[in-house]
DNA sequence: CGCCAGGGTCTCG
DNA sequence: CGAGACCATGGC
């Protein structure tokens, strides 16, 4: 990257954590330290100086959009709550951002998420990208839902997807199909887009939360995953686990931006369990 | 080898 | 409604 086409993009982020902290799956390290992916079918190359976003003047605007650089993270960081875990959180995860996420390659691949480790989505992304996308350069972009939806399962399995490739390719086409329209779905309140998720096949309610937080910027949505669960069980300190008093309880403790909170209690649960 | 992973769906009480 | 069985796969 000659600084000359080089863009300084405003906002503070750190690459790393929002990258490797498990909303998405794509991004490769280079040997100069700067990170390459796709946004959708754009080949993007960012780097990271003092804090601040690098990338190539002519992908300026869709790579602002994308690490949404004007979420107000110190806005959002008063917003906090005061308990021990979140602040601890915040000190461990500071410029870490929320992308703004393409909606089908969010969804799809947080439908192949269940039960998986993070690098394991990676893997099978990655593979699914390898079989069924449009190459872009060295890379492949994700599969649409048309491409799909006309998948042989087998060769779906073979990605490593297993019970989860039927739910995949069902949902596919029922947005190829016409039924589903994911752009129109932003203009729905949230609780009506959670609604309209859930009823996708291999889509139940944690799976649309992080659809929600990761592609339809509703901030205030927590999914409660296997970390996140154990992370609200320790902060009730023994009472009431069932998912829907975690979820009230998520939604009355985690203040308006829950979604960021959450992102950042899940990634140091992950961190220090290593 | 057994255990766990950013769960969803179906059944049964 | 809430709990439990079942579902594939791979890293450790």
């Amino acid at each position: 990257m000659s600084s000359y086409r080089t863009q300084h993009l405003d906002g503070p982020i750190s690459l790393d954590l929002t990258l490797r902290s498990g909303q998405v799956f794509h991004w490769e390290c280079l040997k100069d330290g700067s990170l390459a992916g796709l946004i959708g079918d754009r080949f993007v190359k960012v780097s990271e100086r003092a804090g601040i976003l690098e990338t190539d003047r002519k992908d300026a605007e869709i790579v602002r959009h994308y690490f949404a650089l004007n979420h107000p993270l110190e806005e959002i960081y008063e917003a906090f709550p005061a308990d021990p875990l979140s602040q601890e959180s915040l000190e461990m995860c500071r410029g870490l951002r929320i992308l703004r996420q393409p909606r089908w390659e969010c969804l799809a691949t947080f439908i192949t998420s269940s039960m998986k480790q993070v690098a394991h989505i990676r893997a099978m992304s990655l593979a699914i990208r390898k079989s069924f996308g449009r190459p872009v350069g060295k890379s492949f972009a994700y599969p649409g839902p048309e491409e799909l939806a006309r998948a042989d399962e087998a060769l779906l399995r073979a990605c490593g997807l297993g019970y989860r490739a039927p739910h995949l390719i069902a949902t596919a086409r029922r947005i190829a199909d016409g039924g589903i329209d994911l752009e129109a779905l932003s203009s729905l309140e949230t609780a009506d887009l959670r609604r309209a998720l859930t009823g996708l096949p291999g889509v139940g309610v944690k799976v649309a939360n992080c659809v929600l937080l990761f592609a339809y910027e509703r901030l205030d949505a927590v999914p409660i995953d296997v970390w996140i669960h154990r992370v609200l069980l320790a902060m009730r300190r023994g009472r009431g686990g069932t998912a829907s008093q975690l979820a009230s309880y998520a939604r009355r403790r985690l203040g308006p931006y829950a979604g960021y909170v959450q992102q950042y209690l899940f990634h140091r649960a992950r961190v220090l369990a290593k």
